[in-house]
RNA sequence: GGUCGUUUAGCUCAGCUGGUUAGAGCGCUGCAUUCACAUUGCAGAGGUCAGUGGUUCGAGUCCACUAACGACCACCA
C-alpha cells in the first residue's frame, strides 16, 4: 500500500485515474453513502450550463465553489446530493444551429422543415453536452451522474406539461393579447432581456395631425401615428389643462383619427411639446395608457413589418417607406413645425439586429399578481417576495436581496410563449376561436396544435424539483422519494447576472408546485473577467479554455486560484500568475507530505486523525494548537460561505507554520513520525474539498481508503495545554540569519571550538518558543547537533547567543524612542477603550437587554484592558 | 434617468460587527543552496487605504459630498 511519491507532483498522472476511481466508488451518489437514516440532507442543484457552448472559466469557478461546499458537507456526515444537468437554452441554441446550418449549407430552418431541423438541433445538443460533461469531470466535480438531467429530456417534459396544465387549471396561465417585442425578421417574440438597445441618430418630428388640431406632438415614428387614439399630456401642464377630456376627429394624412386628450403623469413636460401621441398598438407605455383610459387599439403594422390594410395609400408599404410618405405629406401641408436630429436608443433583436416592432400579439402568460388558492390567496409575486423579505431565503451578499425585491415588485405578467421550434411545446390546440388546453389533442376534427414553445426559463425555473422526481414524487401534497429527501435544497450557487432571470422564476415555480421555497441560500459569485478587466465573451475572443489551463497547471491549481481571494458578488480578473502560484503551493503540500511519509514508520502511518498523539514537546503543542485553530477558522468560514478566508488560513498554516517552522524543528528534535503523520492526515482531510486530486493522490499513497469520504476530524478541543502564538512571531527572527553567519565566520576563523553547547537569550512573553525555534535554526544551519538551552532575563534591545566560550550579541530592532512613542499611543488608545466600555457597562439598559454572555465578554475585555493599561503605565 | 458596486503596495486582491505597528500572493532587491521541495529558503524595499468634509477617545472600516471606472434596470414619445 505504501509507495514512494515522485519528487514533483504531476497532476496528469493522477487526475483522470482518481476521478474514475471516485466515480466507480459510487460515493457521488448519496444513496451509496453509508449513512444513518436521520443524516441531514445537503443538496445543491448545479445551475445547468447552456448546451450552446463549452464551458468557460466562470463555470470552473462555479464548479470549484460548489464542489467545495459539497465535499465539505460530505466529510461532515451529510447526505450530500449535487445534481448535474444541462439547459436546452431554447432560443440561444436554435439560433446557434440556425447560423451553423446557414453557414455550412446556406439553408434556413424553413428550408429544412420543423422535423429535420429539430433533429439537427438534437445532434448538436448531444455533441456539446458530451463536451460539457467532460469538462465538468476534469474539474473534479463530485456530481451524482446517476441523476443527470436535461431541461428538455423526457422526464422534464412530463414535469413541464404537468406544470402548465396545473397552472392553467388554477387560472394562473392565460392567453392574452399584449404588446410584445416582435422581430419581423425572425418572426418571433423576444423577451425583454433579449432586446438590445443601440444608440443611433434619429429625426424627431414635431407636427400637428391636422391644421384644426390644437396640440402639436413629437415623434420619431410618424408612420405609427396612423394608429393614434389619444394625445397624452402631463396633468400639471397648464398649457394643455383646458383640453383634457376633449375628443377630436382629425384628418391625418388622409386618414381619419379619433383623438382624445388624456392626462398621464408619465408624460414629460419638457420633452418636445410636452404632448405625446398615444399609439396603443405599438408602444408598451401607450398600451398601458389605453388600458387605463379605455382607448381603442388600432394596429398599424403587421407581423412582417408592413402597414396593414385599411390605411389607404400607405397599406402594404414597409414602415420606413410609409414614414417618408407621411413626412412628405406633413411637409406639403405645412404641418411640421420642427425637425430635430436626436440620438435615441433603437431596440434591436439580439440575434439578427433588426429593429424590434412592438406589436400586440396573442401569447401565453403567467399571471403574477393573481391570487392563488393553493398559496392562501397570495399571488406568485407576493409569495416569492415574502420568501426574501421574511428571510426564509437568504442572499449572499445581502445587497442582492434588495435587487431581487426591487425587481420582483416591478414584475409584470410573464410571457412564456416563444415563436421558436426548439423547446417544450405548448399543450394547446385551436379551432377557430376555440382554445383547448390538455395533455392530448382534443377529440374531433380541425384542431390545430399551437406551434409555439415555452420560454426556456419555464423549465429551468422548475429545476430544483423537476430533477427530484416531481410530479411522480408528489401526491396529495405529500412528497416522497428524492423530493422528500432533498427538497428544498440548501444552496443555489450561481452568477448574479441571472438573479432576476432565473432565481426569481425558481421561487415562483417552487412555491406554486410544492408550496415551499426552492432553496435556503442564494450564493451569488462574481464574474471572471479577462486580464484587462473586460468581460470574457465569444465575440471578443478573450475567453479562456479551462481545459488548457488545467492541462498546464492541473485541476487543483485552477480550482484553488479561483477560490482564494474571491468574495461573493465581486468580479475577479483572470490571472495566470496566480494559478502558477497555486500550482507551486500544491507542489509544496506534495513535498511536505513526501518528506513526512518517507520518514514515517508503519505505526506512525496508522495514527488516528481524531486523537492527539502524546507526549508533546513545546513545539508539538504549538503546531497542534495552530492546527486546531485553523480547523476552527475553516469551520467558521465555511459556515459563513467565506471560502477564501478558510483557504487562506489553511494555506498560511501549511506553508508558513508547518513547512517553514515545524518541519525544521522536527528535523532536529526527531522521533516526530506519529505527530507528523497525524498532522498530514488532518491537513489532507481539510484541504480535500478545495484541492481534491492532490490530496487524494497523497492519501492513497499510504492509505487503503478513499479520502473523499474520510470524515472531518473530531480533534479534542482541550486547548489549555496548548500554546498560543501571535501571528507576527516570524518577524522576531531577523536575527537568525545574522546568527548563522556569525557562527560560520567564527568557525571558519577558528575562533570557536566545535562546541556542543549553544545558549541563547531571548526576550518576550513567548521566549521559550522563540528560543526553541531560534536554537533549532541556528543549530540546523551550523551543523551543531545538540543544544543546551536556557532563557535569560529579557532585555528590550538585544539578543545574545553564546557558543562555548564565544558570545555573539545580536541587536534587536527595537528603538527605545519609538517604543516609548508606541506605548504612549497605546495607553491613550486603551484609556479610550476603557472609558467607552465602562460607559456601556454602566448603562443599565445595555446590561438588562444584552445577552448575558455578551455582557460577560465585555466585562472580561474591560478587565483585560485595565490590566494591560497597568502594565504599560508601569513600563513607562 | 434609477439602483448598486468598485477605488487599499508596481500588479492581482483580502481586510467580519470602527480598536495596538493596514495584510497576502506575484513582481522587485539582497543573501543562501550537496537539505522533502529552485514549482525552494531567509531577509528587505514598497501604502498620507481615490479626494474633501463630518461623527467618535479612536475611521481603511460609519455618514455626506466629489471624482474615475464598472454593472444592472428602466426609458427615450
Amino acid at each position: 500500500m505504501k509507495h514512494e511519491l515522485e519528487k514533483i507532483y504531476n497532476p496528469d498522472l493522477f487526475e483522470d485515474k482518481i476521478y474514475q476511481q471516485w466515480e466507480e466508488s459510487g460515493f457521488f451518489n448519496p444513496d451509496k453513502l453509508n449513512l444513518p437514516d436521520d443524516a441531514p440532507a445537503y443538496t445543491i442543484v448545479l445551475p445547468p450550463p447552456n448546451i450552446t457552448a463549452k464551458l468557460h472559466l466562470g463555470h470552473s469557478a462555479m464548479l470549484a465553489i460548489e464542489d467545495l461546499m459539497i465535499r465539505y458537507r460530505r466529510q461532515n456526515g451529510y447526505r450530500v446530493l449535487w445534481l448535474p444537468g444541462t439547459d436546452h437554452a431554447a432560443i440561444a441554441t436554435q439560433n446557434m444551429v440556425e447560423k451553423k446550418i446557414f453557414a455550412e449549407r446556406g439553408k434556413t430552418r424553413h428550408d429544412l422543415g420543423r422535423e429535420n431541423f429539430l433533429e439537427e438541433v438534437n445532434n448538436f445538443v448531444v455533441e456539446t453536452q458530451a463536451t460539457i460533461l467532460n469538462q465538468t469531470r476534469k474539474m473534479g466535480a463530485s456530481l451524482d451522474w446517476s441523476r443527470l438531467a436535461f431541461t428538455l429530456d423526457e422526464e422534464r417534459q412530463r414535469a413541464v406539461l404537468k406544470m402548465f396544465l396545473d397552472m392553467h387549471q388554477e387560472g394562473i396561465i392565460y392567453r392574452g393579447e399584449r404588446i410584445v417585442n416582435w422581430c419581423p425578421r425572425c418572426h418571433s417574440t423576444l423577451a425583454d432581456d433579449e432586446v438590445e438597445y443601440k444608440e443611433q441618430a434619429a429625426k424627431l418630428y414635431t407636427f400637428k395631425y391636422s391644421p384644426d388640431f390644437p396640440i402639436a406632438i413629437s415623434t420619431t415614428r410618424p408612420e405609427t401615428k396612423l394608429g393614434d387614439t389619444a394625445v397624452a399630456v402631463n396633468p400639471k401642464d397648464k398649457r394643455y389643462s383646458d383640453y383634457i377630456g376633449k375628443e377630436y376627429v382629425v384628418n391625418f394624412c388622409g386618414q381619419t383619427l379619433k383623438i382624445k386628450i388624456i392626462a398621464d403623469r408619465n408624460v414629460e413636460m419638457d420633452f418636445g411639446t410636452g404632448a405625446l401621441g398615444v399609439t396603443p398598438a405599438h408602444s408598451v407605455v401607450d398600451w398601458h395608457m389605453a388600458e387605463e383610459n379605455n382607448l381603442e387599439i388600432i394596429k398599424v403594422i403587421n407581423e412582417d413589418g408592413f402597414i396593414k390594410d385599411d390605411f389607404g395609400v400607405y397599406s402594404g408599404l414597409t414602415a420606413l417607406v410609409a414614414r417618408d410618405k407621411i413626412v412628405n405629406y406633413l411637409r406639403e401641408h405645412n404641418l411640421i413645425t420642427q425637425e430635430e436630429e436626436i440620438v435615441n436608443n433603437l431596440s434591436c433583436c439580439y440575434r439578427c439586429d433588426s429593429p424590434i416592432e412592438p406589436l400586440p400579439s396573442k401569447q401565453w402568460f403567467i399571471a403574477v399578481d393573481k391570487p392563488v388558492v393553493r398559496l392562501q390567496g397570495k399571488s406568485l409575486k407576493q409569495a416569492a417576495l415574502d420568501l426574501a423579505q421574511n428571510g426564509e431565503v437568504k442572499f449572499l451578499p445581502e445587497r442582492f436581496n434588495k435587487r431581487y425585491c426591487d425587481w420582483m415588485e416591478n414584475l409584470h405578467d410573464w410571457c412564456i410563449s416563444r415563436q421558436i421550434w426548439f423547446g417544450h411545446s405548448i399543450p394547446a390546440w385551436y379551432k377557430g376561436a376555440e382554445v383547448y388546453v390538455g395533455a392530448e389533442a382534443p377529440i374531433g376534427e380541425g384542431w390545430v396544435k399551437d406551434e409555439d414553445t415555452l420560454d426556456t426559463w419555464f423549465s429551468s425555473g422548475m429545476w430544483t424539483f423537476s430533477t427530484l422526481g416531481w410530479p411522480d414524487n408528489y401526491k396529495d401534497g405529500v412528497k416522497s422519494g428524492d423530493l422528500a429527501r432533498f427538497h428544498p435544497t440548501q444552496v443555489l450557487e450561481t452568477g448574479y447576472e441571472i438573479l432576476t432571470l432565473w432565481v426569481s422564476r425558481m421561487m415562483m415555480m417552487s412555491l406554486f408546485a410544492l408550496g415551499e421555497k426552492p432553496f435556503s441560500h442564494v450564493y451569488l459569485h462574481g464574474t471572471i473577467l479577462d486580464e484587462s478587466g473586460k468581460k470574457m465573451s465569444k465575440s471578443k475572443g478573450n475567453g479562456i479554455d479551462p481545459l488548457e489551463v488545467i492541462k498546464k497547471y492541473g485541476s487543483d491549481a485552477v480550482r484553488l486560484s479561483l477560490l482564494m481571494g474571491a468574495t461573493p458578488g465581486n468580479d475577479s480578473r483572470y490571472n495566470e500568475e496566480k494559478i502558477a502560484a497555486k500550482r507551486n503551493f500544491i507542489n509544496k503540500l506534495w513535498n511536505i507530505s513526501r518528506f513526512i511519509l518517507s520518514g514515517a514508520s508503519e505505526d506512525d502511518l496508522n495514527v488516528s486523525a481524531d486523537i492527539l498523539p502524546k507526549p508533546l514537546t513545546l513545539a508539538d503543542r504549538w503546531i497542534l494548537s495552530e492546527l486546531i485553530s485553523v480547523r476552527k477558522i475553516v469551520d467558521a468560514s465555511y459556515a459563513d460561505f467565506n471560502y477564501s478566508y478558510g483557504a487562506d488560513a489553511l494555506y498560511d498554516f501549511t506553508w508558513n507554520k508547518l513547512a517553514d517552522w515545524y518541519l525544521e524543528i522536527a528535523k532536529v528534535e526527531k522521533n516526530k513520525g506519529t505527530i507528523l503523520v497525524y498532522i498530514v492526515k488532518n491537513l489532507l482531510i481539510m484541504w480535500h474539498s478545495s484541492i481534491p486530486y492532490v490530496t487524494e493522490a497523497i492519501w492513497q499513497s499510504f492509505n487503503d481508503s478513499i479520502l473523499m469520504i474520510e470524515q472531518w476530524p473530531k480533534i479534542e478541543d482541550k486547548l489549555d495545554f496548548l500554546v498560543s502564538v501571535s501571528e507576527n512571531d516570524g518577524d522576531n527572527f531577523s536575527f537568525i540569519q545574522e546568527a548563522i553567519s556569525s557562527i560560520r565566520n567564527a568557525r571558519s576563523e577558528n575562533k570557536i571550538e566545535p562546541s556542543r553547547k549553544v545558549q541563547a537569550l531571548v526576550f518576550g512573553e513567548r521566549a521559550d518558543l522563540l528560543f526553541s525555534q531560534a536554537a533549532l535554526l541556528v543549530g540546523l544551519r551550523t551543523g551543531i547537533e545538540s543544544f543546551e538551552l536556557g532563557v535569560d532575563v529579557p532585555t528590550s534591545d538585544s539578543i545574545k547567543i553564546s557558543l562555548g566560550k564565544t558570545e555573539i550579541y545580536l541587536l534587536g530592532a527595537i528603538d527605545p524612542e519609538k517604543e516609548k512613542e508606541r506605548l504612549l499611543k497605546e495607553r491613550a488608545n486603551l484609556e479610550g477603550l476603557i472609558t467607552n466600555l465602562s460607559q456601556r457597562l454602566n448603562n443599565e439598559e445595555f446590561v438588562a437587554r444584552a445577552p448575558k454572555d455578551i455582557v460577560r465578554a465585555e466585562t472580561d475585555k474591560l478587565n483585560r484592558y485595565k490590566a494591560e493599561l497597568e502594565n504599560i503605565t508601569a513600563a513607562l
